[in-house]
RNA sequence: GGGUGAUUAGCUCAGUGGUAGAGCGCUUCGUUCACAUCGAAGAUGUCAGAGGUUCAAAUCCUCUAUCACCCA
């Protein structure tokens, strides 16, 4: 049955997919030859809830290349997949989806119930992107599927977390993270983005204390007084009104003489009862503002810098969903204690942050609602600072244009009005939630990245560890030259539950270490909140029986028998207060001490999905089971393809990690691209419109037109581009391949062949020569896999596919199926058939599914083409310089034939003679040769030789000699001048640059040999070229 | 403000010191003989600008301009 026009992709993909998949073509050393050495590849976990954006198409068709590639040429081959839990992202999704389907809240299902809804959420849609890969040909170790939640994988975190707890790498401690309220939990800075909004500065009074005033004296650039003033206050400036119920203090720069005078002394906060010092540090910076900065250490990370170093409280104003807060004792309570602390009163930071002084008035408001409020009030008290209403600072409000005969006694623009700058403030956003994102002084866990970037940095800096393309080891180093502290915590259901529990620091209110447990204890730890304000005391490891040994010594010196109270887990710190004071009392009534507990609870926050992620490479391998022994052949891995948006959140954290736990790199190569983008260039979004949806993309135009797309724009640190043309383009390709071997089918190139891996021994010029081409491009291929750059392989493999062996080889061929030699028709046939296995080989990374099918219809074979063996031939090996040179030679004549018919307006359809005018020995034999195929490839009906070419011919130069096209009859004499002439005019621009270097001396001086010979050559050549297109300028001119 | 990169044909982009390229688009011509998802031919460039290094610069260096991304 004759083959069909075109590939059809759509029936075809699924099928052959399948094939594969029963053949177990990708399992982990499919096809691997014996003592091969492994090659491996992590997928980048994609989130277990997403779908196959263009971005992951590009992404895993790159992979897909370089394993498919491997695996060809024997490779023990592992492309490990897997699924991302991607707490906060998949967390979102099934809140939305509650939400939109009316269903209870996450916090009124409880956390239990609501992983149980996440779960299903996950059995629901996490298979889809699997599926969708499926469709882009990815040949990943499905079997190996793996998921960062898995037991297995769930094991190895926490293993982690304990170990590098253990070793002094991870630390709990109350810090200033990245808060999101609408998720309430913090986030790493990574998951912040900052974007510039329109804002203001508003200017405040701060009057000093007990009625003081100093001169406040200005002074220009030369030190002369430009400025003095009797002042009784300072004048701060600041973006977050709000937040000043919180500050601690007011800073200047030490240098800044203005405020010198008053430097140490106190000033009254407004709208507050309470007096804050001035103080000096080096943040404040003189010229900006007046120069003076309030301190809100819990609210602000400059100022939380401040406040550390000048030991600043840090009071909290906001809860968790960062509305101002409104728990704890009366403002009066508050800042009466406030005071005392101020005066040196002893407090614990978990006192500070139990302090609430927000004012009644603002308590419980949402945090911008607050803004207005403060910001009205203190104007309100005469606190803000003002200035005339034509003040440039204020912006140009529309009311200042006052018409002349109304405002002509007035003075509108003396006008005193609040100073309020109209601002461009850069403010934190939360990648996710979209909210702004509050400074939060918090509980977190983090991870001492100081302590292990050490490893990470060396790797890459000794080349042990690659980085493509090499600016991303600029950024890399970077980076993590000015690591920061990881928070691993987050405050979510989803994830891995940190495996540390907490008791209560009995230690504490309880005096004695020897006696026995009386009443005055119990009443210490009953009635005097002797719980409540104990500190906690904090045991990791694995599984609660692995702590409690930890707490048992923790209570050894408690008085007995509370000492052996029995070790119980309860849910949080409030359950643990009740059963511990349960239990107490039990015991005080009937002193029986066997139901007296020490009640422990777990920490309810997970860790942070990259901490879990990070441990990708060893984790998927086994690691720490028995497992990794056998698995670890693929570790470290051969490359990671990712891109480079996640070059810290991800590359990074993994290679400081590996080290970390199993003191290996994760991989010697990392592979960086860009974001694909929509065909302008602009990133794809969902509210933009631009999402291109790889999957209609295959639909339309099959997945290897996609793949083939996505390898041809993945040129080495590029812009990513992508554009359904392109694609297209592509697609027309696959057809061309696919008619190039229906024109070998027609040709009975396959009938009764056993395919050959080795290329047959042609006689025929051309057969010779395109297996030498085939060799050419095989080489090209390699080289460009090799150092990664795909671009550089697809397009050698086009240009060889199309230019080549489409283009010329076939057509050259059919004067050879034409004869009735019957061995030169076999001899045809052979080579047809072994170049045509070769393009499929070649191409098979690139698009697999076209290639296996046409692989798999054409002849019977050993395996299928997934497994078929890479070839290693070199141009070497099979380039006869004979046959190359020879249909160089062919090709440049049919060429200049065609130009020149085209040119001069000759019939397509018309067969013209052509005349040899003068020809070497070597054209000669070219010509003898190549007779049949030069006449029917340009339209030739006799070529004779003449002494000389007639008047009113057109002229062809070639190698070693020149021939004429007598065209007096079919001729556009003009026509013909026009073009001869703009041959000659860029003919003679090339000979002035070559000229020009030749007689300077210094060039054949200092330029390497063959350079100055290969010059000369080429000099001589066009010089030749050029005195043979003015002879026929000249013959032209005497018929014109 | 700091960092990284980009600027080449109408468009999208390759091109790491030695004769400026590809695809798409455009113009002209062409359907028996693999393919109109095709073929043949053609036009199109201040390689952002200025300086420097070099026998030789799109390519290396410096500055300028514009744009993009990352980080503050």
């Amino acid at each position: 049955m004759p083959m069909e026009k075109t590939f059809d992709a759509a029936s075809a993909e699924p099928r052959i997919y399948a094939e594969w998949e029963q053949a177990g073509a990708f399992t982990a050393g499919a096809n691997a030859k014996p003592g091969a050495s492994p090659f491996s590849i992590m997928l980048p976990p994609p989130n277990v809830t997403g779908f196959l954006h263009a971005g992951h198409a590009f992404n895993h068709t790159l992979m897909d290349i370089l394993v498919r590639w491997h695996r060809m040429r024997g490779r023990d081959v592992l492309w490990q997949p897997g699924l991302d839990h991607a707490g906060i992202a998949t967390q979102l999704v099934v809140e939305r989806e509650l939400a939109r389907t009316n269903q209870p809240s996450r916090r009124e299902l409880g956390r239990e119930k609501f992983l149980e809804k996440v779960m299903e959420w996950k059995a629901r849609s996490g298979g889809t992107i699997i599926e969708q890969d499926k469709r882009l040909g990815a040949s990943m170790d499905w079997s190996r599927e793996a998921f960062t939640m898995d037991p297995a994988f769930h094991e190895a975190v926490i293993r982690v977390f304990v170990d590098m707890y253990e070793k002094g790498l991870i630390y709990r401690g109350k810090r200033l993270v990245n808060w999101d309220p609408h998720f309430e939990t913090a986030i790493s800075d990574l998951e912040v983005e900052n974007k510039e909004v329109d804002g203001h500065m508003w200017h405040f009074k701060y009057r000093l204390a007990d009625g003081e005033t100093y001169e406040y004296v200005e002074t220009d650039e030369d030190g002369t007084e430009i400025m003095r003033e009797t002042r009784d206050y300072i004048s701060i400036a600041t973006t977050r009104p709000e937040t000043m119920l919180g500050d601690g203090a007011v800073a200047v720069h030490p240098s800044d003489s203005r405020y010198a005078p008053i430097v140490g002394k106190m000033v009254h906060l407004p709208l507050c009862d309470r007096v804050i010092p001035i103080v000096t540090d080096q943040y404040p910076d003189p010229d900006f503002g007046s120069g003076a900065v309030k301190i809100t250490g819990a609210h602000d990370f400059n100022d939380y810098q401040v406040a550390a170093r000048n030991k600043l409280p840090m009071y909290r104003l906001m809860d968790m969903s960062a509305t101002m807060r409104d728990d704890g004792a009366p403002y009066a309570e508050a800042v009466e204690r406030a005071r005392e602390i101020a005066a040196g009163a002893e407090a614990d930071a978990a006192e500070i942050d139990s302090l609430n002084l927000v004012p009644e008035k603002y308590r419980g408001l949402d945090r911008f609602e607050a803004r207005k409020l403060v910001v009205e009030d203190i104007t309100n008290a005469g606190l803000a600072v003002e200035v005339p209403s034509s003040d440039p600072r204020l912006g140009q409000p529309a009311q200042r244009k006052v018409e002349p005969e109304e405002g002509a006694d007035v003075a509108p623009d003396d006008r005193l009005v609040p100073l309020v700058e109209p601002k461009k403030i850069m403010q934190p956003f939360g990648d996710r939630s979209k909210v702004v994102i509050e400074p939060m002084l918090t509980d977190q866990w983090f991870v001492d990245a100081e302590k292990v970037v050490g490893p990470a940095l060396d790797a890459v800096r000794s080349g042990e560890t690659k980085i493509i393309p090499e600016s991303g080891e600029k950024v890399y180093f970077h980076w993590l030259e000015n690591i920061e502290p990881w928070c691993i915590s987050r405050q979510l259901w989803w994830g891995h539950r940190i495996p540390v529990w907490y008791g209560f620091d009995l230690g504490t209110p309880m005096s004695g270490g020897t006696g026995d447990l009386d009443e005055v204890d119990l009443l210490k730890l009953l009635l005097d909140g002797g719980m409540v304000h104990s500190g906690d005391v904090q045991k990791v490891g694995a599984e609660l029986p692995e702590v409690t040994g930890g707490f048992q010594d923790e209570i050894a010196d408690l008085p007995s028998p509370l000492s052996h109270a029995r070790i119980v887990e309860v849910e949080d710190r409030n359950a643990a207060l009740h059963a511990l004071a349960e239990s107490l009392a039990h015991y005080a009534t009937d002193q029986d001490p066997s139901k007296l507990v020490y009640p422990v609870w777990r920490d309810p926050d997970v860790l942070d999905t990259w901490f879990s992620s990070g441990l990708w490479p060893i984790g998927t391998l086994g690691w720490p089971g028995p497992e990794w022994e056998e698995m670890r052949r693929y570790h470290p891995t051969s490359v990671l393809v990712t891109g480079q948006d996640i070059l810290f959140f991800w590359v990074a954290r993994m290679m400081m990690m590996q080290y970390a736990v199993v003191g290996e790199k994760p991989f010697d190569t990392v592979y960086l691209h860009g974001l694909v983008r929509d065909e302008k260039g602009v990133k794809m979004s969902k509210v933009l419109g631009n999402v291109i949806d790889p999957l209609e993309l295959i639909d339309e135009y099959g997945a290897d037109s996609l793949r083939f797309a996505n390898a041809a724009m993945a040129a080495l640190g590029g812009t990513l581009k992508l554009s359904r043309d392109t694609i297209k383009g592509y697609r027309n390709f696959g057809t061309k391949l696919w008619n190039a071997f229906r024109f070998a089918e027609m040709n009975g190139t396959f009938e009764g062949r056993s395919p050959q891996a080795a290329p047959p021994a042609a006689t025929a010029t051309v057969n010779r020569w395109i297996i030498g081409e085939t060799a050419k491009v095989r080489e090209e291929v390699d080289a460009a896999l090799d150092g990664y750059r795909f671009n550089e392989a697809a397009s050698a493999l086009y240009g060889f596919v199309w230019g080549r062996v489409c283009d010329w080889y076939l057509e050259l061929s059919k004067p050879l199926f034409g004869a009735d030699d019957a061995a030169v028709i076999e001899e045809t046939r052979a080579t047809l058939a072994w170049v045509l296995d070769q393009c499929l080989i070649l191409l098979h990374p690139i698009m697999p599914f076209v290639t296996e099918e046409l692989w798999g219809t054409t002849a019977k074979r050993a395996k299928m083409l997934i497994h078929a063996d890479w070839p290693t031939y070199t141009a070497a090996d099979l380039v006869d310089p004979q046959a190359d040179s020879e249909m160089g030679w062919v090709i440049e004549l049919i060429e200049s034939v065609r130009s020149v018919r085209g040119e001069t307006n000759v019939p397509a359809g018309a067969d013209v003679p052509l005349l040899l005018v003068e020809l070497d020995a070597p054209g000669r034999a070219a010509l003898g040769q190549n007779d049949a195929l030069i006449r029917r490839l340009a339209r030739i009906d006799t070529i004779t030789e003449v002494a000389e070419a007639p008047k009113g011919s057109a002229t062809i130069p070639v190698r070693g000699g020149s021939f004429a096209l007598p065209l007096a009859d079919l001729i556009d004499v003009g026509a013909e001048r026009t073009r001869l002439q703009k041959s000659v005019q860029k003919l003679e621009k090339e000979l002035g640059g070559l000229r020009g270097r030749l007689s300077n001396p210094n060039f054949a001086q200092s330029a390497p040999e063959e350079v100055v010979a290969e010059t000369r050559a080429n000099l001589e050549r066009r010089e030749a070229d050029a005195a043979k297109l003015r002879a026929a300028l000249a013959r032209l001119d005497e018929i014109g």
